[in-house]
DNA sequence: GTGAAAGCGCTAACAA
DNA sequence: TTGTTAGCGCTTTCAC
């Protein structure tokens, strides 16, 4: 015994630690460490011994310090960076059930679309040792993603970067499934609404399918906001060859056209038709029931798993990219 | 010099450790410390050289270690059930302000509505020596939770748990809001939608307000789910007496409803008024534009963090309760 | 402001 | 299987 004599038997009642269970089950600290982690070399009547009474005098292991001692933690972040979005939680469901199988833990960091929180909650898995960091439709310069990694490795999800381990939906397939769509169904003057400052496969993928089907693009710059869409759509309604199927970048996008339409007493689709892309769930509403373009998010999760361990095994291979393809979901917001 | 001889000097590049800052920055670990934690005793200028020296040579303080040996973590840990809800999100962001403020950190743990993952996601939270844990939405058992909180201060918010500290919004009230809503419209048949398995304050409230106005309280069981409401809402319209409002649970179930109505070609709210509870953002759109009960939800995690906060400080006082007002927010499915 | 010493609760390596 | 010995990287305390 090296220093056990301080035991307070009153008041604060101190959380049991290893030796605690170690002395109670009459086995030695070792002995325990290797129950609790399943590490063999413990029978199995001691193991169940030992997780009883750990249980029964309410025992739980200190991540810190066992994460400390093992100098390892076996754990990924996840970065939220628009927790409330559909496909967010998709891309984390995924994640999580790939981590499950290969046996991560997950750390969850909950940032914003604003970007102020993005370097603290970076930090924080920073500091929690974290081996890899998993970006769910971040907005993060590619300069500071590519900093960051050379000390942690990031990969980025549904969202393509140069220099990172990427897994993405194939946008240029996506928005041609969308376009062939529209032209399949006769139209003819079919606009995208898009966000501007990106380099986007989707608006690319637009534009080829427009021109390898005869007709001119016509592009008109948006922002994320379900409004502004809004406003884009009335705006071009009022044009002298309003377009007769808009294809919005994002479903929330899609949604305000959807809104303006409504407002304006033109009816969907004979007037005019709407294409969306990510297909959120309220997508699939009766009363939205919008055409859209499917992300698989859910396996775009696993993959970023996947590939996260792939990356820590071998830290200097070079960027990954993995490339899913698309699926168009058609409702009445295209086909009467 | 206690055992510094092994530095590696090539290959893997070990993490830079406090004495390396120190070393480099030629003080005291001690000092270092100090000036990471913004503690006292540190001159302004030497707590300067001392970060920037540590920014040049990459070092990240390393959480295990500090919140092992300091035996404190300053941090809570927050449950979601309903990731991807709105009302999670409200909340959480609620709850995310106020730790800033308060400067406790704080630690995600993802379950899901089905419970599945209930036990280990609170386990987690646990090994990591949260302070706190807050609930948002959660369904587990009260039984359970007060176990839970023998170990560890648990806070259930938008859910009253008996013997559980709670922050929730005055259910009641919200669905009487909702009913002399509809009452001043002149409805006098009100069914009401709610799930069946939770003595609910919406139902008390619904019903003691129908019963003030002289009406009939018609209750009808529903799921969770959206279609379920739907068909619901279906069935009760084929009765003899059908409604003419409907004033459902939550938003999600009024949702449901709106789909129904849809599918049967009645108008709403001329044949059909509908009312919601939890106030979605999808519910503010104008296709959808649903009545509905807003919980003020972001304020809510704000006072579920300071009930936190007051039961670390006082860990055997009464259960805490907080009732918030909650709000109606009428849009045009209640009034044309 | 400094430096030494002790220790947080655990894992790891090895001899018994 | 067991105990022992060493840390992990940090905070804390205290004499200087």
């Amino acid at each position: 015994m090296v220093c056990s004599l301080e035991t307070q038997e009153g008041s604060v009642a101190k959380r049991p630690i290893m030796d605690d269970v170690a002395r109670e089950a009459g086995v030695s600290r070792t002995l325990v460490s290797l129950a609790f982690r399943n590490a063999p070399g413990v029978s199995e009547a001691t193991r169940q011994h030992i997780l009883e009474v750990a249980n029964r005098i309410g025992y739980r292991r200190n991540m810190m310090a066992s994460q400390l001692a093992s100098l390892s933690t076996r754990t990924l972040g996840v970065i939220l960076f628009d927790m409330g979005n559909d496909l967010t939680t998709d891309v984390f469901r995924g994640i999580q059930d790939e981590a499950d199988k290969l046996d991560f833990g997950l750390l969850v960091g909950v940032s914003d679309s604003t970007g102020k929180r993005d370097k603290r909650t970076v930090e924080y898995l920073i500091e929690a040792r974290v081996e890899a960091i998993l970006l769910i439709s971040s907005a993060m310069a590619g300069s500071e993603l590519r900093a960051m990694s050379r000390t942690t490795p990031v990969v980025s999800l549904t969202r393509q970067v140069n220099g990172i381990d990427s897994v993405v939906c194939d946008g240029m397939a996506g928005a041609q499934l969308a376009v062939e769509h529209l032209v399949g169904l006769g139209h003819t003057r079919i606009d995208h609404l898009a966000p501007a400052w990106r380099p986007s496969h989707r608006v690319t993928g637009y534009e080829s399918a427009m021109r390898k089907a005869g007709l001119t693009p016509r592009i008109t710059e948006i922002t994320y906001e379900r409004d502004d869409a809004a406003r884009a759509a009335e705006w071009l309604l009022k044009q002298a060859e309003p377009p007769t199927a808009i294809f919005a970048n994002n479903d929330i996008a899609a949604q305000g056209v959807l809104d303006a339409l409504y407002e304006t007493r033109l009816r969907v689709p004979d007037d005019v038709a709407v294409v969306g892309y990510d297909n959120l769930r309220s997508s699939a509403s009766k009363l939205i029931s919008l055409t859209s373009v499917d992300q698989q998010a859910f396996r775009l999760g696993q993959l970023g798993v996947q590939t996260a361990q792939a990356r820590i095994a071998h830290p200097a291979a070079s960027p990954i990219l993995r490339v899913l393809s698309p699926e168009l979901v058609i409702r009445r917001s295209t086909v009467g």
